[in-house]
DNA sequence: CGTGTCATGTAAGGAGTTACATGATTTG
DNA sequence: CAAATCATGTAACTCCTTACATGACACG
Protein backbone atom coordinates (compact mmCIF):
# COMPACT_ATOMS: atom_id res chain seq x y z
CA UNK A 1 0.00 0.00 0.00
CA UNK A 2 1.14 2.94 -1.44
CA UNK A 3 0.20 7.05 -2.06
CA UNK A 4 -0.83 5.47 -5.89
CA UNK A 5 -2.72 2.95 -4.27
CA UNK A 6 -4.88 4.86 -1.90
CA UNK A 7 -5.37 7.40 -4.90
CA UNK A 8 -6.53 4.59 -7.53
CA UNK A 9 -8.86 3.49 -4.86
CA UNK A 10 -10.56 7.03 -3.80
CA UNK A 11 -11.00 7.43 -7.56
CA UNK A 12 -13.00 4.50 -8.28
CA UNK A 13 -16.32 6.31 -7.66
CA UNK A 14 -15.98 9.54 -8.35
CA UNK A 15 -13.73 12.05 -9.59
CA UNK A 16 -11.75 14.76 -7.22
CA UNK A 17 -9.08 17.35 -7.19
CA UNK A 18 -5.90 17.14 -4.91
CA UNK A 19 -7.39 19.22 -2.32
CA UNK A 20 -10.65 17.30 -2.00
CA UNK A 21 -8.20 13.63 -1.85
CA UNK A 22 -6.21 15.53 1.16
CA UNK A 23 -9.62 15.99 2.92
CA UNK A 24 -10.45 12.11 2.82
CA UNK A 25 -7.40 11.31 4.02
CA UNK A 26 -7.87 13.28 7.13
CA UNK A 27 -11.21 12.47 7.78
CA UNK A 28 -12.63 8.89 6.36
CA UNK A 29 -9.46 7.46 6.22
CA UNK A 30 -7.92 8.81 9.17
CA UNK A 31 -7.11 6.22 11.04
CA UNK A 32 -5.87 4.15 8.46
CA UNK A 33 -3.57 6.22 6.51
CA UNK A 34 -2.42 9.81 6.29
CA UNK A 35 -0.12 11.54 3.41
CA UNK A 36 0.63 15.31 2.78
CA UNK A 37 0.29 17.65 -0.23
CA UNK A 38 4.00 16.96 -0.89
CA UNK A 39 2.87 13.13 -1.55
CA UNK A 40 -0.78 13.64 -3.14
CA UNK A 41 -0.17 16.45 -5.73
CA UNK A 42 3.47 15.32 -7.60
CA UNK A 43 1.67 11.66 -7.43
CA UNK A 44 -1.26 13.27 -9.29
CA UNK A 45 0.92 14.10 -11.87
CA UNK A 46 2.47 11.01 -12.25
CA UNK A 47 -0.23 9.32 -12.33
CA UNK A 48 -1.62 11.47 -15.12
CA UNK A 49 1.48 10.70 -17.21
CA UNK A 50 1.73 7.12 -16.60
CA UNK A 51 -2.06 6.91 -17.72
CA UNK A 52 -3.94 5.76 -14.90
CA UNK A 53 -5.92 9.22 -14.43
CA UNK A 54 -7.14 12.08 -16.76
CA UNK A 55 -7.16 15.98 -15.51
CA UNK A 56 -9.63 18.27 -16.18
CA UNK A 57 -8.81 22.02 -15.32
CA UNK A 58 -12.06 23.98 -13.75
CA UNK A 59 -11.88 27.90 -14.13
CA UNK A 60 -13.78 29.24 -11.31
CA UNK A 61 -14.43 33.02 -10.28
CA UNK A 62 -13.15 34.27 -6.80
CA UNK A 63 -11.50 30.60 -5.68
CA UNK A 64 -8.03 29.31 -7.43
CA UNK A 65 -8.63 26.38 -10.46
CA UNK A 66 -9.46 23.19 -9.69
CA UNK A 67 -7.93 20.06 -11.48
CA UNK A 68 -10.39 17.09 -11.15
CA UNK A 69 -8.73 14.07 -11.73
CA UNK A 70 -10.95 10.97 -13.17
CA UNK A 71 -9.32 7.25 -13.34
CA UNK A 72 -8.73 5.07 -16.34
CA UNK A 73 -9.35 2.33 -17.09
CA UNK A 74 -5.61 1.46 -17.20
CA UNK A 75 -6.05 3.05 -13.56
CA UNK A 76 -8.68 0.60 -13.03
CA UNK A 77 -7.34 -2.43 -13.60
CA UNK A 78 -3.99 -1.51 -11.84
CA UNK A 79 -6.10 -0.81 -8.81
CA UNK A 80 -7.56 -4.62 -8.97
CA UNK A 81 -3.62 -5.59 -9.16
CA UNK A 82 -3.22 -4.32 -6.19
CA UNK A 83 -6.40 -5.62 -4.84
CA UNK A 84 -5.32 -9.55 -5.80
CA UNK A 85 -1.58 -8.96 -4.26
CA UNK A 86 -0.63 -10.17 -0.68
CA UNK A 87 -1.79 -7.85 2.10
CA UNK A 88 1.18 -6.16 4.21
CA UNK A 89 1.49 -5.54 7.88
CA UNK A 90 0.10 -2.68 9.11
CA UNK A 91 2.84 0.38 10.39
CA UNK A 92 2.34 2.12 12.98
CA UNK A 93 4.46 4.34 14.65
CA UNK A 94 2.82 5.84 18.09
CA UNK A 95 5.02 8.47 19.84
CA UNK A 96 1.92 8.87 22.34
CA UNK A 97 2.41 4.82 23.03
CA UNK A 98 6.04 4.85 23.16
CA UNK A 99 6.05 7.45 25.54
CA UNK A 100 3.66 5.89 28.09
CA UNK A 101 6.01 2.94 27.62
CA UNK A 102 9.00 4.89 28.74
CA UNK A 103 6.88 6.98 31.76
CA UNK A 104 9.17 5.60 34.68
CA UNK A 105 11.62 8.55 33.40
CA UNK A 106 9.54 11.60 33.49
CA UNK A 107 7.31 10.84 37.08
CA UNK A 108 3.72 10.44 37.63
CA UNK A 109 2.38 14.28 36.84
CA UNK A 110 3.97 14.37 33.34
CA UNK A 111 1.92 11.02 32.44
CA UNK A 112 -0.61 12.26 33.66
CA UNK A 113 -0.33 15.42 31.59
CA UNK A 114 0.03 13.19 28.40
CA UNK A 115 -2.81 10.70 29.24
CA UNK A 116 -5.19 13.84 29.72
CA UNK A 117 -4.13 16.01 26.68
CA UNK A 118 -4.67 12.12 24.60
CA UNK A 119 -8.00 11.68 26.03
CA UNK A 120 -9.38 14.85 24.45
CA UNK A 121 -7.65 14.61 21.22
CA UNK A 122 -8.91 11.11 20.92
CA UNK A 123 -12.52 11.83 22.15
CA UNK A 124 -12.51 14.65 19.07
CA UNK A 125 -11.26 11.74 16.43
CA UNK A 126 -14.10 9.51 17.57
CA UNK A 127 -17.04 12.37 17.72
CA UNK A 128 -15.84 12.91 14.11
CA UNK A 129 -15.64 9.42 12.56
CA UNK A 130 -19.09 8.62 14.70
CA UNK A 131 -20.39 11.68 12.36
CA UNK A 132 -18.95 10.26 9.45
CA UNK A 133 -20.60 7.41 10.12
CA UNK A 134 -23.89 8.87 10.56
CA UNK A 135 -23.28 10.91 7.25
CA UNK A 136 -22.29 7.72 5.07
CA UNK A 137 -24.69 5.44 7.11
CA UNK A 138 -27.26 4.10 4.10
CA UNK A 139 -24.33 4.63 1.52
CA UNK A 140 -21.85 1.57 3.50
CA UNK A 141 -21.03 -1.07 1.82
CA UNK A 142 -20.83 -4.14 4.62
CA UNK A 143 -16.61 -4.37 3.98
CA UNK A 144 -16.82 -0.38 4.70
CA UNK A 145 -18.97 -0.96 7.80
CA UNK A 146 -16.43 -3.01 9.05
CA UNK A 147 -13.93 -0.92 8.86
CA UNK A 148 -15.28 2.34 10.33
CA UNK A 149 -16.27 0.40 13.08
CA UNK A 150 -12.87 -1.31 13.59
CA UNK A 151 -11.88 2.46 14.08
CA UNK A 152 -14.09 3.24 15.95
CA UNK A 153 -13.74 0.38 18.68
CA UNK A 154 -9.84 0.96 18.59
CA UNK A 155 -10.27 4.65 19.83
CA UNK A 156 -13.15 3.36 22.61
CA UNK A 157 -10.67 0.72 23.75
CA UNK A 158 -7.94 3.54 23.86
CA UNK A 159 -10.02 5.80 25.40
CA UNK A 160 -11.26 3.11 28.00
CA UNK A 161 -7.83 2.10 29.14
CA UNK A 162 -6.92 5.75 29.18
CA UNK A 163 -9.61 6.55 31.81
CA UNK A 164 -8.38 3.02 33.74
CA UNK A 165 -5.08 4.93 33.85
CA UNK A 166 -5.64 7.64 35.02
CA UNK A 167 -7.68 6.57 37.84
CA UNK A 168 -4.77 4.35 39.07
CA UNK A 169 -2.05 6.92 38.32
CA UNK A 170 -4.27 9.89 40.60
CA UNK A 171 -4.30 7.47 43.61
CA UNK A 172 -0.86 7.10 43.19
CA UNK A 173 -0.05 10.57 43.53
CA UNK A 174 -3.08 10.94 46.35
CA UNK A 175 -1.01 7.68 48.47
CA UNK A 176 2.50 9.89 48.15
CA UNK A 177 0.94 12.51 49.66
CA UNK A 178 -0.36 11.03 52.12
CA UNK B 1 9.68 10.18 17.97
CA UNK B 2 12.21 8.38 15.42
CA UNK B 3 14.77 5.65 15.54
CA UNK B 4 17.23 7.50 18.04
CA UNK B 5 14.72 7.90 20.29
CA UNK B 6 13.84 4.56 20.45
CA UNK B 7 16.73 3.25 20.66
CA UNK B 8 17.81 5.81 23.61
CA UNK B 9 14.68 4.86 25.52
CA UNK B 10 15.46 0.67 25.15
CA UNK B 11 19.01 1.66 26.39
CA UNK B 12 18.07 3.50 29.51
CA UNK B 13 17.79 0.60 32.32
CA UNK B 14 20.25 -1.97 30.19
CA UNK B 15 23.21 -2.48 27.75
CA UNK B 16 22.09 -4.47 24.66
CA UNK B 17 23.29 -5.44 20.99
CA UNK B 18 21.87 -4.21 17.99
CA UNK B 19 19.99 -7.82 17.57
CA UNK B 20 18.36 -7.97 21.05
CA UNK B 21 17.37 -4.45 20.55
CA UNK B 22 15.13 -5.61 17.00
CA UNK B 23 13.49 -8.51 18.94
CA UNK B 24 12.33 -5.93 21.14
CA UNK B 25 11.29 -3.77 18.70
CA UNK B 26 9.05 -7.15 17.20
CA UNK B 27 7.58 -8.12 20.42
CA UNK B 28 7.25 -5.61 23.50
CA UNK B 29 6.89 -2.72 20.61
CA UNK B 30 5.14 -4.61 17.75
CA UNK B 31 2.33 -2.68 18.25
CA UNK B 32 3.52 0.77 18.43
CA UNK B 33 7.12 0.68 16.71
CA UNK B 34 9.07 -1.05 14.12
CA UNK B 35 12.24 -0.82 12.31
CA UNK B 36 14.62 -3.03 10.23
CA UNK B 37 18.37 -3.82 10.35
CA UNK B 38 19.03 -1.54 7.66
CA UNK B 39 17.92 1.37 10.22
CA UNK B 40 19.46 -0.37 13.33
CA UNK B 41 23.15 -0.50 11.99
CA UNK B 42 23.69 2.69 10.37
CA UNK B 43 22.06 4.63 13.94
CA UNK B 44 24.13 2.64 16.35
CA UNK B 45 27.43 3.63 14.35
CA UNK B 46 26.00 7.44 14.74
CA UNK B 47 25.01 7.26 17.96
CA UNK B 48 28.30 5.73 19.11
CA UNK B 49 30.20 8.33 16.86
CA UNK B 50 28.08 11.12 18.60
CA UNK B 51 29.18 10.08 21.97
CA UNK B 52 25.18 8.96 22.72
CA UNK B 53 26.21 5.41 23.34
CA UNK B 54 29.70 3.36 23.83
CA UNK B 55 30.28 0.14 22.52
CA UNK B 56 32.08 -2.88 23.93
CA UNK B 57 32.74 -5.48 21.31
CA UNK B 58 32.55 -8.92 23.14
CA UNK B 59 34.52 -12.01 21.46
CA UNK B 60 32.07 -15.33 21.51
CA UNK B 61 33.08 -18.85 20.38
CA UNK B 62 30.55 -20.91 18.30
CA UNK B 63 28.58 -17.57 17.81
CA UNK B 64 29.45 -14.28 16.20
CA UNK B 65 30.49 -11.39 17.95
CA UNK B 66 28.51 -9.54 19.44
CA UNK B 67 28.87 -5.42 20.38
CA UNK B 68 27.13 -4.44 23.20
CA UNK B 69 25.99 -0.34 23.07
CA UNK B 70 25.65 1.58 26.55
CA UNK B 71 24.14 4.78 26.80
CA UNK B 72 26.39 7.63 28.07
CA UNK B 73 25.45 10.78 29.75
CA UNK B 74 24.85 12.70 26.85
CA UNK B 75 22.85 10.34 25.66
CA UNK B 76 20.59 10.39 28.71
CA UNK B 77 20.21 13.82 28.23
CA UNK B 78 19.15 13.51 25.21
CA UNK B 79 16.89 11.60 25.71
CA UNK B 80 14.86 13.30 28.47
CA UNK B 81 14.88 15.94 26.44
CA UNK B 82 12.87 14.07 23.84
CA UNK B 83 10.66 13.16 26.49
CA UNK B 84 10.26 16.98 27.51
CA UNK B 85 9.09 18.04 23.70
CA UNK B 86 5.28 18.07 22.31
CA UNK B 87 4.15 14.64 21.65
CA UNK B 88 3.79 13.38 17.82
CA UNK B 89 0.88 12.72 16.23
CA UNK B 90 0.36 8.52 15.68
CA UNK B 91 1.57 7.58 12.00
CA UNK B 92 -1.08 4.41 11.22
CA UNK B 93 -0.78 2.98 7.68
CA UNK B 94 -2.90 0.09 7.91
CA UNK B 95 -3.19 -2.17 4.26
CA UNK B 96 -5.81 -4.46 5.71
CA UNK B 97 -8.03 -1.91 6.78
CA UNK B 98 -7.47 0.44 3.74
CA UNK B 99 -8.64 -3.03 1.90
CA UNK B 100 -11.72 -3.14 3.60
CA UNK B 101 -12.56 0.12 3.09
CA UNK B 102 -12.02 -0.89 -1.03
CA UNK B 103 -13.95 -3.94 -0.14
CA UNK B 104 -16.85 -3.29 -2.34
CA UNK B 105 -14.66 -3.65 -5.32
CA UNK B 106 -13.66 -7.30 -4.61
CA UNK B 107 -16.63 -9.25 -3.64
CA UNK B 108 -17.36 -10.65 -0.44
CA UNK B 109 -15.05 -13.95 -0.28
CA UNK B 110 -12.45 -12.55 -0.82
CA UNK B 111 -13.14 -9.37 2.02
CA UNK B 112 -13.83 -13.05 4.28
CA UNK B 113 -10.72 -14.10 3.69
CA UNK B 114 -8.98 -11.14 4.45
CA UNK B 115 -11.03 -11.02 7.66
CA UNK B 116 -10.13 -14.62 8.33
CA UNK B 117 -6.13 -14.05 7.80
CA UNK B 118 -6.47 -11.20 10.06
CA UNK B 119 -8.15 -13.02 12.45
CA UNK B 120 -5.89 -15.71 13.01
CA UNK B 121 -2.74 -13.10 13.05
CA UNK B 122 -4.18 -10.56 15.25
CA UNK B 123 -4.96 -13.75 17.98
CA UNK B 124 -1.11 -14.64 17.32
CA UNK B 125 -0.66 -11.08 18.07
CA UNK B 126 -2.76 -10.39 21.13
CA UNK B 127 -0.89 -13.70 22.67
CA UNK B 128 2.75 -12.45 21.97
CA UNK B 129 1.15 -9.66 23.75
CA UNK B 130 -0.39 -12.01 26.89
CA UNK B 131 2.33 -13.78 27.05
CA UNK B 132 4.99 -10.85 27.54
CA UNK B 133 2.55 -9.21 30.10
CA UNK B 134 2.69 -12.56 32.40
CA UNK B 135 6.26 -12.22 32.13
CA UNK B 136 7.20 -8.69 33.28
CA UNK B 137 4.18 -8.30 35.26
CA UNK B 138 5.86 -7.83 38.15
CA UNK B 139 8.49 -5.57 36.53
CA UNK B 140 6.53 -3.08 35.54
CA UNK B 141 5.57 0.67 35.76
CA UNK B 142 2.15 1.58 35.81
CA UNK B 143 2.61 3.86 33.50
CA UNK B 144 4.21 1.20 30.99
CA UNK B 145 0.82 -1.13 32.10
CA UNK B 146 -0.99 1.15 30.40
CA UNK B 147 0.80 1.09 27.46
CA UNK B 148 0.85 -2.38 27.12
CA UNK B 149 -2.94 -3.11 27.98
CA UNK B 150 -3.72 -0.58 25.22
CA UNK B 151 -2.17 -2.64 22.98
CA UNK B 152 -3.77 -5.50 24.06
CA UNK B 153 -7.53 -4.14 24.11
CA UNK B 154 -6.63 -2.76 21.16
CA UNK B 155 -6.06 -6.07 19.55
CA UNK B 156 -9.42 -7.50 21.62
CA UNK B 157 -11.62 -4.76 19.69
CA UNK B 158 -10.37 -5.69 15.76
CA UNK B 159 -10.73 -9.05 16.78
CA UNK B 160 -14.39 -8.22 17.94
CA UNK B 161 -15.23 -6.28 15.01
CA UNK B 162 -13.88 -9.05 12.53
CA UNK B 163 -15.92 -11.61 14.27
CA UNK B 164 -18.91 -9.71 13.76
CA UNK B 165 -18.14 -8.59 10.84
CA UNK B 166 -17.66 -12.04 9.66
CA UNK B 167 -21.01 -13.23 10.59
CA UNK B 168 -22.32 -10.21 8.96
CA UNK B 169 -20.46 -11.36 5.87
CA UNK B 170 -21.21 -14.69 5.93
CA UNK B 171 -25.11 -14.58 6.17
CA UNK B 172 -25.01 -12.33 3.25
CA UNK B 173 -23.34 -14.50 1.40
CA UNK B 174 -26.17 -17.46 2.00
CA UNK B 175 -28.52 -15.03 1.44
CA UNK B 176 -27.78 -14.60 -2.36
CA UNK B 177 -27.08 -18.51 -2.87
CA UNK B 178 -31.38 -19.02 -1.32
C1' DC C 1 -8.34 43.31 9.72
C1' DG C 2 -6.69 38.84 10.88
C1' DT C 3 -7.73 34.10 10.44
C1' DG C 4 -9.56 30.33 7.87
C1' DT C 5 -10.80 28.20 3.57
C1' DC C 6 -10.01 27.05 -1.09
C1' DA C 7 -6.42 25.47 -4.22
C1' DT C 8 -1.93 24.09 -6.37
C1' DG C 9 2.63 23.49 -6.59
C1' DT C 10 8.13 22.65 -5.89
C1' DA C 11 12.79 21.80 -3.85
C1' DA C 12 15.58 20.03 -0.48
C1' DG C 13 16.22 16.92 2.71
C1' DG C 14 15.23 13.07 6.06
C1' DA C 15 14.14 8.60 7.32
C1' DG C 16 13.45 4.46 6.24
C1' DT C 17 13.19 -0.26 3.53
C1' DT C 18 14.93 -3.91 0.59
C1' DA C 19 18.21 -6.74 -0.96
C1' DC C 20 22.41 -8.39 -0.59
C1' DA C 21 26.72 -10.49 1.76
C1' DT C 22 28.83 -13.56 5.38
C1' DG C 23 29.14 -17.67 8.27
C1' DA C 24 29.01 -20.88 12.25
C1' DT C 25 25.87 -23.48 15.13
C1' DT C 26 21.68 -25.56 16.55
C1' DT C 27 17.34 -27.91 15.90
C1' DG C 28 14.00 -30.97 13.77
C1' DC D 1 20.27 -32.22 5.50
C1' DA D 2 17.53 -28.14 5.47
C1' DA D 3 15.96 -24.48 8.05
C1' DA D 4 16.20 -21.46 11.80
C1' DT D 5 18.97 -18.79 15.05
C1' DC D 6 22.61 -15.78 16.17
C1' DA D 7 24.93 -11.63 14.57
C1' DT D 8 26.55 -7.59 11.81
C1' DG D 9 26.82 -4.78 8.11
C1' DT D 10 26.30 -1.75 3.49
C1' DA D 11 24.49 0.37 -0.88
C1' DA D 12 20.90 1.66 -3.61
C1' DC D 13 16.77 3.26 -3.61
C1' DT D 14 11.98 4.78 -2.48
C1' DC D 15 8.94 7.34 -0.36
C1' DC D 16 7.48 10.91 2.15
C1' DT D 17 7.67 15.30 4.98
C1' DT D 18 8.74 20.06 5.71
C1' DA D 19 8.97 24.46 4.35
C1' DC D 20 8.23 27.59 1.19
C1' DA D 21 5.53 30.35 -2.54
C1' DT D 22 1.10 32.34 -4.34
C1' DG D 23 -3.44 34.57 -4.05
C1' DA D 24 -8.37 35.63 -3.64
C1' DC D 25 -12.46 35.50 -0.90
C1' DA D 26 -15.36 34.88 3.34
C1' DC D 27 -16.32 35.33 8.10
C1' DG D 28 -16.56 37.46 12.55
Amino acid sequence: MNSQDVILGTLMDRSLTGYEIKQLFETLYSYFYSSSYGTIYPMLHRMEKDELLTKESILQDGKPNKNVYTITEKGKKQFNEYLNSPIEAENVKSDFLMRLFFGEYVGNSKVIEWLEKAQIQIMEQLDQLKDLCVLYKDKMHPSQVICIQIGMKNYEAKLEMITEGLIRLRNLEQEERD
